[in-house]
DNA sequence: ACGCACCCTTGATAATTGTCAACTGTTCAT
DNA sequence: ATGAACAGTTGACAATTATCAAGGGTGCGT
């Protein structure tokens, strides 16, 4: 009767560079326990500190990671289709570090992590993506570090808004992908002084209005964040 | 004459659990063009930006790893017999995002990336451990910066000392495994702050005489660092 | 022993960042 | 339309952290 069941459509997942290269025996073996979820928004997904039963993938909609200590809680990353997230703890069977929620209507898939852990060993071609994926995934949480404990909070928002203006193919207008609340908490500050923030941007020729952004003098804006590849560019 | 030359003893290397599960065909392939090498203190081994040309594996002394921007450094962490540093580099073959320098005299393995790519593919039990290792790198990093977001300098410092204090099985009194300058870089604050703070831990039963601590009331402390396995317990 | 570095500390002050409270504007359900 | 709820802003203030300058202590080479 396998007709009648498990018509899902994967095709998304399977396009992910992750599972790209993975034979079509490991990746059916992978989804056949799978299942795809859709969520409505600000729905806790995985609480830090529970077991990886799960390594989660993005189909639509966005996914915020957070984490909280002593009452306190600050936002570590947002995810974006198409993409994972809780790979590490999947592999290593640890308890999440982060949790997750919902920032808006999302469809998720989640794939066992024992089933994960199975197609690693079985499918070379999967582990060899899992490690450039890891290994990337690292790189860009040293990168978040330096932002972090080298810049003021200025700076780490002037560059903040040079990496969404390239995402964006450098046009001088464009929208914030998220409320600024997040986006406080993302850069390690307060809503508050992300308000002043942008106004002591404005003599650097920034200009806001609501959630859109015009950079009026890019020369202007990038003499005072000084980007550097080695932190700002996500791609290497 | 094979006997002449290259009886360099690589057995500590071969101890690490990265290592340890590999072939011993495919270890001599990967150690095959490899050196070892001594360096004296206050040596720069590697400079962030330039190419991930070797794995480094350090086997006595200690090596500080750091980063720079505009003027600005800071201690990203410190590598102790007997590990390995820029793994993620080598893996991807990207640029490294931290630069390196020898606190002490340090003897360090050279392997070459390409050979350790090589070895990944090549061997399947060693990708295996590339992946925890990764894993386990990545989820140290998130787990810094969850301290660096969510605690203030001198939280950072109560939990530093705690930890401290566990690696040396609880002993209440121990020494500082470097010195107080790059340990306020490493905790994310200046080296005057980090004095400050030192004092400002003695109503909680610390005590600072050179780079020796004490710990007189454990609960107390702890009452106020309120560590959590989620940040502070490397080995999970 | 002496002087020279160097690290650490301390004090004074400034810059940065966070907190609290009030206010604006918008959204949205009633 | 109305008003509750909420994100964002602003101002006043407090806490945290950094900077600058000076002094104390220690180690080391001569």
């Amino acid at each position: 009767m396998r007709v009648a069941m498990a018509q899902t459509d994967y095709s998304a997942v399977r396009d992910l560079r992750l599972f790209a290269e993975m034979s079509d025996a490991a990746f059916a073996d992978l989804v056949r326990a799978a299942y795809v979820q859709t969520f409505p928004p600000q729905i806790q997904l995985i609480a830090e500190g529970d077991p990886s039963d799960f390594l989660h993938v993005v189909l639509d909609g966005a996914v915020e990671l957070f984490s909280e200590w002593n009452r306190r809680e600050t936002v570590m990353a947002t995810v974006r289709p198409t993409s994972t997230f809780i790979l590490a703890a999947s592999i290593r069977d640890a308890p999440y570090l982060m949790s997750a929620r919902t920032m808006e209507k999302s469809r998720v898939v989640l794939l066992p992590s024992q089933d994960v852990r199975a197609a690693f060993v079985a499918d070379s071609a999967f582990a060899r993506a899992i490690v450039s994926e890891l290994a990337q995934c690292y790189r860009s949480v040293v990168k978040n570090t330096k932002d972090l404990k080298l810049r003021t909070s200025l700076e780490r928002l002037a560059n903040y808004l040079l990496r969404q203006q390239r995402a964006r193919d450098g046009s001088a207008t464009f929208d914030l992908p998220t409320d600024k609340r997040r986006l406080a908490s993302r850069l390690g500050m307060t809503p508050e002084n992300l308000s002043r923030a942008f106004k002591s941007l404005q003599p650097y020729g920034v200009d806001v209005s609501g959630g859109t952004i015009t950079i009026n003098d890019q020369r202007d804006l990038e003499g005072f964040a000084k980007p550097d590849a080695l932190i700002d560019d996500y791609t290497t």
